[in-house]
DNA sequence: TGTACATCAGTGAACGCGCGTTCACTGATGTAC
DNA sequence: TGTACATCAGTGAACGCGCGTTCACTGATGTAC
C-alpha cells in the first residue's frame, strides 16, 4: 500500500505543477487536461482519478500559484526600510522578466479576463487571492503621510500592477509594452511615496 | 442592384453588432460565429459572405469598440477646467455602471488577457487601441507640475483603469469589487493631480 | 410592358476537429494463508 | 517462503458535444430584349 499511496502523492503533485505552468501560460481554456497530464508525463484517461473535474484542478492550482506568487513578491523585504517596499514590489513584480516569464509568475493575467466573462464559476478563489495579496501588500507599506489609507493605496496597487503586468503581456516585447511597465512603477512608487517621484 | 448592396451592408453592420456586444460580454474565444450570427437575426452560414474569417470579424469589432469607447469616454470634456478633466475620466471609466454594463462599455477588459495568452494573433490591433486610448487622455492632462511626465502618466493610468476595471468585472458586484474601483479612482486622482487628494 | 434568365444574400445541414469525460482493461504492488 | 488472489494507478480508445468552416440550394431582386 505503501509504494502505491506515495506515487499517487507524487502524481497528484505532478499534475498539478504541469497545470500551475499551463494555466498560467495559456490561461483557463487553453489548459487542457490531455496537455497537463502530458505535462506531467502521465495519458489523459488517469486525470480522474487526481482530480474530480477540470474546474477542481483550475481551483486547487489558483491557489497554489497565488500564494507562490505572493511569496516570492513579498520575500527577503525585511531589510529594507519600510519605506522603500512599495518600490521593490513594484519593480519585482512589473518588471521585464516577470513579463516574459509567464510560466512561473503571477497567474492573475492569464486567468482575471476569464473570470470576467467565461469562467465565472472560479470569482470565489479568485477574490481569495486577490484579498490575500492586497492584504499582504499593505502590511509592506509605511504608516504613511497620505491622505489616501493604506487599505485603499494597496487595493489600488494591486489594480496597477495586475493591470500593467497583464497589457504589457498582451503588448508582446514591443516598445510600448516597456513603457507601459515603466509608467506603472513610477506612478506606483509615486502614490506610495504620497508625492511625486521620478 | 441597389436593394441588394443595400441589404447587404445593413447585415454587415448589424453583424459586427452583435459582435461588439459579445466580444465585450464573453470575450473573443466566447463569442461564437453562429451566436454572433444569431444575435444579428441571421443564420451561420452566410458569415463568410460578410468576412474572410473569425479573425477577421474580431479585429473589425476591436478597432470599433475601441473607437466608440474613446468617445465616450472622452465626450464633452471641454467645458471643463483642464486640471479636472483627468479624474472626470477616471470616475467615468471607473464606475459602477461600467463594470456592470460589459456589453456596451470597454472592450480590453473582455479581450487583453486573450491577445496575452491564446489570441496573440491580435496584438496589433490592440496595441493600436491601447496607444490611441493613451494618446487621447494624455492631451486631457493638464501641463503639469508633476515630475513623471504626461505620456507616461497617461499610459500609467490607463494600465490602472483597464486593470481596476478588469478586476473589478472578475470580483462580481461584491463588496471587494465596489472597493477596487474606487481605491483605482482615488489613486489615479491623485496621481494626476500630482499630489495626494481624498 | 412582359417574359426569360442571371445574380446573389441568406439558409440549413454537413464537414473535420478538439475538447472534457468515461470506461474496460493492464500490470505492478500488496495481502492472505 | 511460496502461491493465489485482491487492489489500484495508469492506459488508450471511445463517448458526446460544440466549435469554425464549407457548400448545395432557395427565393427575392435585378437585367436583357
Amino acid at each position: 500500500m505503501n509504494a502505491k499511496t506515495e506515487q499517487k502523492e507524487r502524481s497528484h503533485e505532478t499534475i498539478l505543477e504541469s497545470a500551475a505552468r499551463l494555466i498560467r501560460q495559456r490561461g483557463i481554456g487553453g489548459a487542457r487536461v490531455a496537455d497537463v497530464m502530458q505535462g506531467a508525463g502521465l495519458t489523459v484517461g488517469g486525470f480522474y482519478a487526481h482530480f474530480a473535474s477540470k474546474e477542481a484542478l483550475v481551483e486547487e492550482t489558483l491557489r497554489r500559484t497565488g500564494q507562490e506568487m505572493r511569496e516570492r513578491l513579498f520575500a527577503n523585504l525585511g531589510t529594507k526600510p519600510i519605506g522603500d517596499r512599495a518600490e521593490v514590489i513594484l519593480k519585482r513584480y512589473l518588471s521585464v522578466a516577470h513579463r516574459d516569464e509567464a510560466l512561473r509568475g503571477c497567474p492573475l493575467p492569464a486567468v482575471v479576463g476569464e473570470v470576467g466573462t467565461t469562467a465565472a464559476e472560479h470569482r470565489e478563489v479568485l477574490s481569495a487571492q486577490v484579498e490575500a495579496m492586497a492584504a499582504e501588500l499593505e502590511a509592506q507599506l509605511a504608516p504613511g503621510a497620505r491622505a489616501i489609507g493604506n487599505r485603499q493605496l494597496a487595493l489600488g496597487l494591486v489594480a496597477l500592477m495586475y493591470g500593467g503586468l497583464s497589457l504589457a503581456r498582451a503588448l508582446g516585447n514591443s516598445e510600448l509594452s516597456g513603457e507601459v511597465l515603466r509608467a506603472c512603477r513610477v506612478l506606483g512608487s509615486s502614490a506610495a511615496a504620497g508625492k511625486p517621484r521620478e
